[in-house]
DNA sequence: GTTAGCACTCTAAACACTCGAGTGCTAATT
DNA sequence: AATTAGCACTCGAGTGTTTAGAGTGCTAAC
């Protein structure tokens, strides 16, 4: 798909000025508006040579045109030009992330906050996880008599807690059982073999002994089973009821998001691009009918150099690509980086 | 304000019918579909009774009744048959809640979603406080060389913990001479003490030796900081998009439920029986303009007998008081018997 | 006290009409 | 050959009018 200069101007200028406001756009108010050297006819011409190449549609004979799936995709893939955040603005990030630091779920909820807030769509999230890490340490702190709080960390940096109660009383011997078990049988093994299940035949073949102790065992596989199992996180959904394009269809689109399984798998299903580039999905591209009307920009952060989880945003097909995206970008690093911060070099 | 028994069926009749299909009610139709021995025109006399009692609304000559917030005031005080959960769908709410168990913010969560669920409305809590809460136990947990998790547990039971990271080595005696600060000056001390400026002051009297370790009471502190200030929760507001009533202003009232310190002052501000039965607030009620068309239903939930949050639900005026109330009721029962399963006798 | 009957009211839906932004085409201009 | 002015045409959004129907209040009869 090749375009003359002035076709890659133009189609620019059309999909700039529709994002800012949502109505299709006639050749003359783009003539005005952009003090080009030509005269509406002509932009006529070559918004009708764009539209015989996909690239604008028309809603019907005599309105304006507005964008196509394609149109934005030769935008964000050829034209546009990103817009980096400002030194400043990065720095009020970093603070506010800073703060929120400690438990990976609080970060990344600020993170979507944040950037629901900067960029006006829906932000969503993915904890942390990573399939192929290995149980590293194991601790159990005494609250009372009868209650301990579990703490799990993983290779990967992930540290979970949950406090448990048990029916007999924790005492210094049980507590040393407790990790001998732990020891002998889950240490360096990954979080998958550590399962409720397995726990249990354990439970019966170390006999009596462990009885008393099987809630502490239970809650360290079920803290092993949120490592894996990552947790979605949904932020500023009401943002999109701002947008003219949800008026009818909101609550499809919310009811969608907030089941947060499909949007798990459409994150991993999708194309990522390799060079910790934010990928784009614009409407059609979707798989989901739900998304279609929408378009997704997302990211993976890292956490110690491993990609860890996703960060993304929903919104409106005319979103803003040339700020989001860098905006974006920026989030997913400074999370991964503020996240890496718990583990250990 | 005495009705005749006839009045009362009535409006229990006409309040029950605009609750479930949203339409005004007309003589006829409440006629037709109630089967009661008496002929429209004698409705439509009694209606006009109750509609100069204010009890009932007319959105314009020619339509049916709605009811007016006096009529559900009413409805909720004195005519409503409670309809409670059955066994089973108690069990079930309960067997989901228990596995959620050992942290008192996801199991906020999940009674919110739950709520949600089952109700159709925005659920929102609050998670525990207690503002005369004191320290009583602080642990500290080694994760790695330079990281460390540090639990706080308070009188009433609040258990937060967060990982942290120092610039120094974490040794022994640096851990020693951190329990002894902090049994020195925090232990038995209301959480509200434990503030950023008094352990900077501390530190700076104690000299070099607690340098390093001020990123441990930095986030001492932190920590003391969240189990005073209530977090709010917020579930199922994608639900309200659902209603007639929110097609215009959806966007104006999620906006102000995610802006969640107002909504904190609403649950404070507002009245609340005494004997553990939830507040109702019906429309205009309500101080706060952006609610006024919707009501709340709201309970406190208690925590070892002392009550600690509140969980709410929030939709339109015409929500199913007769169903709801008993739910939320339940709901807060169940979860003040689960968060106070980690609190030691 | 209840009810049938009737005139009256008001809304929502359907329809016709106008206005204007925007188009595509053609012919003139550079 | 590219650009532009001119013009007829299209379509949607907005406006006024009409109509059907649901519901009311009142009166007089039961």
């Amino acid at each position: 798909m090749d375009l003359s200069e002035r076709q890659k101007k133009l189609l620019a200028a059309i999909i700039e000025r529709y994002i800012a406001t949502g109505e299709p756009v006639g050749s003359k108010t783009l003539v005005d508006a952009l003090g080009m050297p030509v005269s509406p006819a002509t932009v006529r011409n070559e918004m009708a040579a764009l539209t015989a190449k996909g690239l604008l549609e028309q809603p019907h004979t005599s309105a304006g045109r507005i964008p196509s799936g394609a149109g934005y995709r030769y935008y964000v893939d050829h034209l546009m030009k990103q817009y980096d955040l400002s030194p400043v603005e990065k720095r009020i990030l970093d603070a506010k992330l800073r703060t929120a630091s400690g438990d990976s779920r609080q970060v990344l909820e600020t993170a979507g906050n944040l950037l629901a807030e900067m960029t006006r769509c829906a932000a969503v999230s993915t904890t942390p996880s990573d399939a192929a890490a290995v149980v590293r340490r194991v601790e159990l702190v005494p609250i009372g008599a009868r209650t301990a709080m579990v703490v799990v960390l993983t290779s990967s940096g992930i540290i979970k807690s949950r406090v448990c109660r048990t029916d007999a009383e924790i005492t210094v011997d049980m507590a040393e059982t407790f990790y001998n078990i732990v020891n002998d049988n889950f240490l360096g093994k990954p979080t998958a073999a550590m399962t409720v299940a397995k726990i249990q035949t354990l439970a019966v073949s170390l006999g009596e002994k462990t009885l008393q102790m099987t809630p502490l065992l239970v809650t360290l596989a079920q803290l092993a089973a949120t490592t894996e199992h990552t947790q979605m996180l949904l932020e500023g959904q009401s943002n999109l009821l701002g947008y003219r394009e949800y008026a009818q269809n909101a609550f499809e689109l919310m009811d969608f998001l907030r089941h947060a399984e499909p949007l798990d798998r459409v994150f991993s299903e999708a194309p990522h691009s390799a060079d910790g580039k934010p990928s784009v999905v614009i409407g059609k591209e979707n798989p989901y009918r739900e998304l279609q009307n929408s378009s997704m920009i997302f990211g993976k952060y890292a956490i110690a150099g491993h990609e860890s989880g996703t960060i993304g945003l929903i919104g409106p097909t005319r979103m803003d690509y040339a700020r989001l995206i860098p905006s974006l970008q920026y989030l997913t690093e400074i999370v991964g980086k503020i996240l890496s911060d718990s583990v250990e070099e």
